[in-house]
DNA sequence: CATAAAACAATCCGATCGGTCGCACTTTTT
DNA sequence: AAAAAGTGCGACCGATCGGATTGTTTTATG
């Protein structure tokens, strides 16, 4: 990156996507618009279409920005864990924190997006979809890991452990915003811990 | 309802709430226009306007609408079923039922709703926020009846049960139209059942 | 039969949408 | 020094949005 050039537009446009991710779980991804994306910035909108020629290509990028945002927020600390059950926990946790952070106004991108998009098929969908498939693939391959290390019983559906942690988080994100009476995130804890300590021969390894 | 006049409005109101309803699940609850819910039905856009002055008003109707009809698919059915743990696991599959059924083409409209309104503060946000309390409440009243029958353990905890429930119901959402290989519809009929088992001193009464 | 009310339609309005075009500025290349 | 490439801006276009206005048809009631 020794082109000057290239290198403002690289800047323009990682400060352009995440006010975008930011921008899409306020008002969904259909609703980014590029009036309220230039307004938001300060620049102006045909700017931004030196950067991203169709709405759909600022979408596209959008989802790919929002992907890296959470492994850096969420899979990456995670990975500082041990391989096993402790990492299967840090990975529920750190995304429960992502949500209750409010750096993002809407608790999740992708919790938001993939609903938007369930009954939208096209090119965003079917990125959406791959994301999905990635995550619930890191995960199963977390609860493998953890099975073989003797820290889950050998008979655990990695599939089906999937979709229940991955179901709990998602559920913290819009019965927080909209229940913040009920306490969400020990309920998605609790649900979580409870559930892996039931399947460990060695429940004391996740100390709440 | 003898006036011929006022009849005729409530049809046209009904039909046009109907497909208010779909159209929400598929463009979503802002993205529900009176130009395409016109359009759709056949009729004029200020024609509509007849019924709701305002995009709000046409937005709060439609919230009203989808919860009636949730209680007519979903929550009187299961009433028919004995009180205590298995009107809870009818609750359940009654849900499933009906995301499965593609009656409506997002599956849920609550579930689409409410996450599209998580960052939205207003009215709207606030009638669907009423609706997804009176959903846990019911939840947790059958929870509580159960618990009382001696259907399910005394230290249950309702909200958390609750949680977990609706928590399932509404990941099967999206990941029955994301990720159709995967067989969401099972993972979530078996976190229920092995979930309800558990508690329950009679879990012969859930016979899959 | 006349009148009032409710249900609908046709038309228009300002704002915003996605998108295009031409021009200016900056930095690299020749 | 000049050409080329990447970036950014202002003005503009057609379409659609929410909404208001005005008028027409249907139906009940005096």
């Amino acid at each position: 990156m020794i082109d000057g050039r290239l290198a403002r537009g690289e800047r323009s446009r990682t400060a352009a996507l995440d006010a975008a991710v930011v921008l899409a779980t306020e008002s969904g991804l259909e609703g980014l618009s590029f009036n309220q994306l230039a307004e938001r910035l300060g620049v102006s909108k045909s700017g931004l279409f030196a950067h991203w020629r169709t709405k759909e290509e600022l979408q596209l990028a959008a989802v790919d920005h929002a992907e890296a945002r959470f492994t850096e927020r969420v899979v990456r600390p995670a990975l500082h864990r041990p391989r096993g059950v402790r990492r299967l926990w840090a990975l529920h946790e750190h995304r429960l924190a992502d949500i209750s952070s409010g750096d993002l106004p809407g608790g999740c991108f992708f919790g938001l997006a993939q609903f938007e998009f369930v009954a939208r098929p096209g090119p965003v969908q079917a990125r959406l979809a791959a994301a999905l498939e990635r995550w619930h693939a890191l995960l199963e391959r977390i609860i493998t890991e953890a099975v073989e290390l003797g820290e889950l019983d050998p008979g655990t559906d990695p599939q089906q452990l999937s979709f229940e942690l991955n179901a709990h988080g998602t559920a913290a994100v819009y019965e927080s915003r909209l229940r913040p009476a009920s306490n969400v995130y020990e309920h998605a804890r609790a649900a979580a811990l409870d559930r892996l300590r039931g399947l460990s021969p060695q429940p004391h390894l996740l100390e709440a």
